[in-house]
DNA sequence: GGCTGTGAACTTATTCACAGCT
DNA sequence: AGCTGTGAATAAGTTCACAGCC
């Protein structure tokens, strides 16, 4: 099967989101266009994407949205329930912690942090663990993935760390790119990175078409 | 000039970390080779890069590192002080206005939320103000940029009050795509996303040559 | 001699047009 | 007839090889 470009994966999240609104409005029936339209994109984008994966459709008819949505769904790892911890349970942690979206198709089992005055804490709903405790923990609860969000001089050496322990995917807050082995999947969450590239996008609206100098 | 690819612009940035991990180091020289192995691409990309833009280095030697710094500030925006507002003032509002990296290239002038438990509380370096000065703020203290942490709900209904009273650039923590007018730069902080691409990586650790099926 | 800057080759991704089902 | 699924055409982005300059 061919290779599949990753900003389709990023498409179909989108997909997905809008599906899910779909469903929640109670429409039962859509097509690549109106969904194409949803989520900004073109009508031949949607298929194209879709068609690395499979035949999701009927010719002539069109999508059934809790199907596509259970395919997207499956296709996005978000048929089981990944088991998460959070590392750092500074403000963003804490946050982290009682986002409400999280609970869909994750399982928070615990949360990190050195800090003493921290640890024991109640936050959402995890009790804070001390960072010694982290090999154990994602051994015996079998974690799957590691939110990182210490600072950014701990990150590297505490990515590793995970990463010896089992933590197959990390979903890094830090603004450094972490050298880590093949085959741990890293996102970077990095709103630091976002903001330059905002400067760049305000200094240059034109950017799309011609440059400035 | 050309088009320049997006994913240049992201380059750009990581470049730009690199180069001043490297300023406070002490390094003054550095190569293409150099950089790009820190940044994690090639030197050809790094090169090609910054050809877009203009041409920073001396053949046969190298770039000097403060040189090249200054000019990905310029590129990047970093030039300039860009005026913030933060729009919604919950955890996640709060563990950015005190983040101690923003002070950087950026002056955060103001916080907003509705809550009015919320209101009036000081969080690092701001009052927090009451949603309903938004329009008056955003005029009378230039404001460049919205970071825009308020609840999914809530979201474009905001970012559309903030794009009429003039803010320019806005960065998106909720998981929507936000639909506003040309001449808005976005972008979006979506870790939800980041999650479910995380979700497709793992479960299918060679995507990048073979598929599953 | 050595490293940058860049046109040309190649690879990847998107757009399109239409064949294939329903 | 209508909308999906997909090979082929086009466009975009990356890699490369080497010309240009220190």
């Amino acid at each position: 099967m061919a290779k599949i470009p990753d900003a389709t994966i990023t498409r179909l999240v989108r997909y997905l989101r809008v599906l899910e609104r779909m469903e929640r409005d109670g429409d039962v029936h859509t097509s690549s266009e109106e969904l194409a339209r949803l989520a900004g994109v073109t009508a031949f984008q949607v298929r194209k994407d879709l068609a690395y994966f499979g035949s999701y459709g009927t010719r002539g008819v069109g999508y059934t949205v809790p199907v596509l949505r259970r395919e997207l769904r499956q296709i996005l790892g978000l048929g089981r329930r990944w088991r998460l911890i959070l590392v750092g349970m500074g403000r963003l942690g804490q946050a982290l912690a009682d986002y409400p979206g999280l609970a869909d198709g994750y399982e928070l089992v615990a949360g990190f942090d050195v800090d003493p005055s921290v640890v024991g804490r109640r936050v959402g709903p995890l009790e804070v663990r001390p960072l010694n405790e982290l090999e154990s923990v994602v051994q015996s609860e079998h974690v799957d993935v590691a939110l990182l969000t210490v600072p950014e001089a701990q990150a590297q050496a505490v990515a590793e760390r995970l990463v010896r322990a089992g933590v197959r995917g990390l979903l890094n807050f830090a603004p450094v790119v972490l050298k880590l082995p093949d085959g741990v999947a890293v996102e970077n969450i990095d709103f630091m990175a976002g903001l330059s590239r905002l400067g760049f996008f305000m200094l240059n609206p034109r950017w799309r078409e011609e440059m400035m100098r």
